[in-house]
DNA sequence: CTATCATATGTAAGCGCTTACATGCATCCT
DNA sequence: AGGATGCATGTAAGCGCTTACATATGATAG
C-alpha cells in the first residue's frame, strides 16, 4: 500500500521539490534535475522554462537528498578552542570566505580544549558527513584526526604540528620569535627575557627554538632565569613580568609570546613604575586588535590570520579533488610590526651593545 | 535490474550503515533503527546487543538520511555581519553552547552586511534545511525574514528590531545608554559629545534617545552640535572627536556609543593633549576587550553578549517546539561597568553643577 | 539504405534512514 | 473459549534527489 507522495498534498509552507516543477513543467523528474544541475542533455528552451518555474517557486534543491545521493554535503568542520580567543575570528573568516567561494559552508565547532568536546564534534562531523574538517586546536589529539582521515574525511591542520602526516598551514613560529628577538637585539637589548607559551604545545616550542637561535646567532647564551612559562592569557604575562623585574639582573627587554601575555607584562610593568620602552622593551606575537590600543603601542609580530584559515581552507578542498596527492605543508611569513613598546636601549655612560 | 546494495561492497573506509549492524545482529534494519532511537519495542538484551555492535562498528548515523525522513536538520544558521568584530564572537559562543546543549549545530554566515551575501545565505540555509535562524546583522532586510518564516523557518532577532512580528532578544540600548549619560551628569558634566552609530540603524536610534532622555530628566535640551553621527569604527570615534573638542563651547565630557569609537575618541583627545578624564570624561558601550585594555580604562556599559545569543538560541528552539505560541520579547539589562575613563568634572573657581 | 552517433527524454533504482502497518505470541479479562 | 491487550519483530514504503540504463529521434557517415 503506497503512501501518497508528499507532493500531492499542498503543503504551502514547504519548499517546492523537483517533482512539483516537473509535473507543472510536463517533464520527469530526471529531465529537471539535469536541467537544474547543468549536466546532461536539455533542450534549451527546455530548460529555460524549467529554471523559470523553478524560480516561480522559489525552488532550493533539498541538501539532505542530493547529499544522500551524491556523497558530498559540501560542509566543512572547523574546530577552534574558542572563537572568543581574538586570535581565531580571524582565521574563521578566512575559512569561511575561501569556502565560500567554492561552495562551501562552515560549521563552527568550540571546542575549550576539551578532548570530550572534541570528540563530540568529531562524531557530529561523521554524521553530517562533512566532507573535510580543519584543526586549529592547540592540542589535537591524533586519535580523532586519525579517526577522520580512517573515515575518508581530510583534514588540514592550522598552524599546529602533529606526529603524523597530513596537509598543514603554518605561520614560521621559528622565525617570528627569531625576528621578535633579533630586532631586540638589535636595539642593543642583551637580556631578553621570553613569556612563553604552556610548554607542551609546538608553537610554545618553535618560539623558543626562535628566541634561542636569535640569541646565539650572537654568541649569547639563553639563561634559563629569563625564560618563564606563561599560559597565553594576560595574567601570566603580568605574572611572568613581574617574576622578571625581580630578577638581581633584570632583563631591559620582555618578549611575551602572544600579546595577551604582552598586555599583562605593560600592566606589571605600569604597576612597578617602569617605563615601556624607556626602562624596558616589550614585544608580543599574534597583532590581535588590542596591540594598536595598548599604550605604549605593542610591537608585535603578525601573524598571517586570515590567510591562515583561507589557505588552510584552499588546501583543503584541494584535498577533496586529489585525495592521493602527496601532503604539503605551507608555511606562511610572519612579519614584524613596529610600534612603540620596543626602542634603543638606553646607554648609561657605559658600554652599549652594538645593534645588529 | 536493482542495483546492488552498498552494503554489501566492502568500503573499509566508509561508515557503517544500519544494514551492517542489522545483518551482523541478524535483525531487521527496523529494529535496529528502534534500538537506536530508544522508540518503540525492542528486547532489552537485543537492544544491548545492536548498541554494542553499533560502538563496535564505529556507527553514526547519516545525518541526511535521518534529516530527508525526519524533516528536522539540526542546523541552526547564525547570520552576523562579520565574526571578526569583537562583538560577535561572544554573541556566536552564547548561541553555539546553547545549540549543543540540545543537539544542534551551528552554521556561521557573515554577510558583512552584504544583502547579496545575506541573501545567498538564506537560500544556503533553506536548502539544507536549517531548523531555524538567528539574526544579529544590523539592517536586517524584512524579506528576507519574511521569506524564511514563509518557509516554515523560524527566526530570532537579536539585538535588532524590525516591522515584523518574530521573536526577539535585546539588550536595552535606551537603557544603557541612559545609564552611560546619567553617570556623567552625575558627574558633574552638562555638556555631553554623544558620537553615534549610523542613523540608519535601530540600536543607534535607541542610544540616542537614551541620551536625551538623561538630559532631559535634568532639564537639559540635547544641542544638535553635540552629536556626531559615526559608524561603529574607531576612525569616526577620532574624526568625531576631534570636531567635538573643536567647538567653541567643547563638551566636558564624550559618549561614545560603542568602545571602537571611544577608543577612537581616546586617541583624538591624546593627540590633542587634552587630559582623559582630567578635561574630557569618555564611556564606551559594548565593553570589548580593547576598553580595558585601553588606557585610561574605558568606562563602558557592558552587553550581555554571550547571553543574548544563548537567550536567543534557546527561544529559537523553544519556538520549534511550539510554533503557535505567541511571539516574545526578552529585554536584558546592559551594566555600567566603572573604569578610568570618566571623572568627577574639574571645577574652575565657578559653579559646578549639582551631582546627580 | 542501413549503421553510427549525438541529442533528448523517460524509467526506476537506490542513497540510509524512519515509521506505518502487518504479524506473531504471550498474557489477561469476561 | 474468545477477544482484547501489550510486547517484539519484520516488511516495505517513502523522504527528494541523482543517475545508470533504456528508448526515441534526427543527423551523419559509409
Amino acid at each position: 500500500m503506497r503512501r501518497q507522495r508528499r507532493g500531492a498534498i499542498a503543503r504551502c509552507t514547504a519548499i517546492a521539490t523537483i517533482y512539483e516543477i516537473a509535473s507543472k513543467v510536463g517533464v520527469s523528474t530526471a529531465t529537471v534535475s539535469r536541467a537544474l544541475s547543468g549536466g546532461g542533455y536539455v533542450r534549451k528552451e527546455l530548460r529555460e522554462q524549467i529554471l523559470q518555474v523553478a524560480k516561480a517557486m522559489d525552488y532550493q534543491p533539498n541538501s539532505f537528498a542530493r547529499g544522500l545521493v551524491t556523497r558530498q554535503s559540501h560542509i566543512l568542520g572547523l574546530i577552534v578552542p574558542d572563537i572568543c580567543n581574538p586570535f581565531f575570528p580571524a582565521v574563521a573568516r578566512g575559512v569561511e570566505d575561501a569556502a565560500n567561494e567554492r561552495g562551501y559552508n562552515v560549521l563552527l565547532c568550540n571546542t575549550d580544549g576539551s578532548l570530550r568536546k572534541e570528540n563530540d564534534y568529531i562524531d557530529v562531523l561523521r554524521s553530517r558527513q562533512a566532507d573535510g574538517v580543519i584543526f586549529t586546536t592547540s592540542q589535537v589529539s591524533s586519535r580523532n584526526v586519525k579517526t577522520l582521515m580512517k573515515s575518508g574525511i581530510p583534514v588540514v591542520l592550522a598552524d599546529r604540528r602533529m606526529d603524523l602526516e597530513c596537509d598543514i598551514v603554518s605561520a614560521d613560529n621559528v622565525e617570528g620569535a627569531f625576528q621578535a628577538t633579533r630586532h631586540l637585539l638589535g636595539l642593543g637589548h642583551a637580556r631578553i627575557g621570553i613569556i612563553t607559551g604552556p610548554m607542551g604545545v609546538a608553537t610554545s616550542q618553535d618560539r623558543i627554538e626562535g628566541y634561542r637561535r636569535a640569541l646565539s646567532e650572537l654568541g649569547i647564551a639563553s639563561s634559563p632565569d629569563l625564560i618563564r612559562e606563561g599560559d597565553y592569557r594576560e595574567r601570566s604575562g603580568y605574572d611572568g613580568a613581574m617574576e622578571l623585574i625581580k630578577l638581581s639582573d633584570p632583563p631591559t627587554a620582555i618578549f611575551a609570546c602572544n600579546d595577551l601575555m604582552a598586555v599583562g607584562a605593560l600592566h606589571a610593568l605600569e604597576e612597578s613604575e617602569l617605563q615601556v620602552p624607556g626602562d624596558v622593551s616589550v614585544v608580543g606575537y599574534d597583532d590581535i586588535t588590542v596591540a594598536s590600543v595598548a599604550r605604549p603601542r605593542l610591537t608585535t609580530i603578525a601573524q598571517p590570520k586570515y590567510e591562515m584559515g583561507a589557505i588552510a581552507c584552499r588546501m583543503l578542498i584541494d584535498r577533496l579533488r586529489a585525495p592521493g596527492d602527496p601532503y604539503q605543508t605551507v608555511m606562511l611569513r610572519p612579519q614584524l610590526v613596529l610600534r612603540e613598546s620596543a626602542a634603543m636601549m638606553k646607554c648609561e655612560g657605559s658600554v652599549c651593545n652594538p645593534g645588529l
